[in-house]
DNA sequence: CATATCTTTAAAGCAACTTTAATTTAAAAT
DNA sequence: ATTTTAAATTAAAGTTGCTTTAAAGATATG
């Protein structure tokens, strides 16, 4: 299920910050929209019920800071993100922004790329975003979850085979030495045989029932479908 | 829920910059441990569950970057806000960082101000997400009120049951290892056997009498219907 | 201040996970 | 083809970690 494109906000009086900050954003794959000044911002936000916010502090007709105190005043703005825009770089403006209730406060003259990157980073909070997932052909393996599944269903493991198997598949092709796989999952202080290996591939190939790990005799084992 | 004092670990090897940044941000209210280089940050992190990292990207022992990508990589540490510190002010590396897992990039000089109201703003971010009603199937979790409802039928905890139970739903399918849900529900001061948590769960389960808690042996637990 | 409720500890039991060991099978090497 | 070596398989032993229960220690409430 995709999740919906995020609606993005930009005010600021100059067209160009507008074109070019709209411009790679819109890149990123969110839904842009503009104004001009501080009413027509808070005109748009409660229109659009963007997910971010982006305000250029100094603006006609209102301030940046005033659009921003005026909106968190609003139940409907209480958690929409904020991103102040400014030419000044004084400590004593940044801090005000920051308190006032803003996410983040970049300085200009922008860097669009970082200013995306901050965006980004900001969404990707938001959305407790889960990374780590290995997901390899129609298996995904899920360090979060702790789960495995094959094609939507899904399997379980126990702890040693799932972190063997995690291990594996996040260099699917790779060979792994028996050593490298005894360090790496059992740690360096335990000691334990060989054959111990052999029995936990065993159960996984077992469990998942798919033809996914393959021997290298003599070397190790890897993970290719 | 008593908001329990915010954990934030610092790790810089320069002694001053700890010195000065703990100072200010242990005025704010906020509990502060130190690290030295990287992989004592990883330890400390380890062992803490701190709510927030501050992390050196130019660090002895593991560079700032490799100690986020490796909690990054750890289930516990999904959650955990992070913050670099830089000298080097580049986009390039400004906009690794964050992609990195990062949540703010700060360069060098510092002003602590700054630091701590960037601080403040990225919890007071995650409070907003915190504190709302959790709503997982036909079970609902309202921390204002302290009720959960199933079917609309209230059903009454206990304090401790309910911050466990409040817990493992905010995150649906999501892993918690004991000693995470030691720090967030406990709090680090407290020392509390293991079994404790175990009863606590049993005792969810119980009352709910609705199978949506499993154990994932070795690990933890996580909440899913 | 007594009682009820919540929280924590402790102990027994059990189920699942992990490891070992022994045997069989398969793949290289001679 | 035979020997050697490594891995697969199986079953059993060993271990860990969770569940459950009961009871004692806190804390709150009337």
């Amino acid at each position: 299920m995709e999740p919906k494109a995020k609606r993005i906000l930009i005010a600021d009086d100059e067209p160009d910050i507008l074109e070019i900050v709209g411009y790679n954003l819109s890149k990123e794959g969110y839904e842009i929209y503009t104004a001009k000044d501080g009413s027509e911002a808070v005109a748009q936000a409660k229109l659009l019920n963007p997910d971010l916010i982006i305000l250029d502090v100094m603006m006609p007709r209102k301030t940046g800071v005033e659009v921003c105190q005026l909106l968190r005043s609003l139940p409907a703005f209480q958690d929409t993100l904020i991103i102040f825009l400014t030419a000044m770089s004084d400590e004593a403006s940044q801090i005000k922004g920051l308190e006032t209730g803003a996410d983040d406060y970049v300085n200009k003259p922008i860097s669009p790329k970082v200013l995306v990157s901050r965006v980004n980073a900001l969404f990707r909070r938001l959305n407790k975003e889960e990374g780590k997932t290995v997901v390899v052909g129609n298996i995904q393996i899920d360090p979060v979850k702790f789960v495995v599944t094959i094609d939507g269903n899904e399997v379980i493991l126990a702890k040693k085979e799932f972190e063997l198997l995690y291990l594996l598949a996040s260099r699917p092709g790779r060979v792994f030495l028996r050593n490298e796989i005894l360090s790496q999952v059992w740690g360096s202080e335990v000691i334990v045989g060989d054959r111990t290996i052999d029995v936990h591939i065993r159960k996984i190939r077992q469990k998942l029932n798919v033809d996914c790990i393959t021997t290298v005799k003599g070397v190790g084992y890897k993970f290719e479908l």
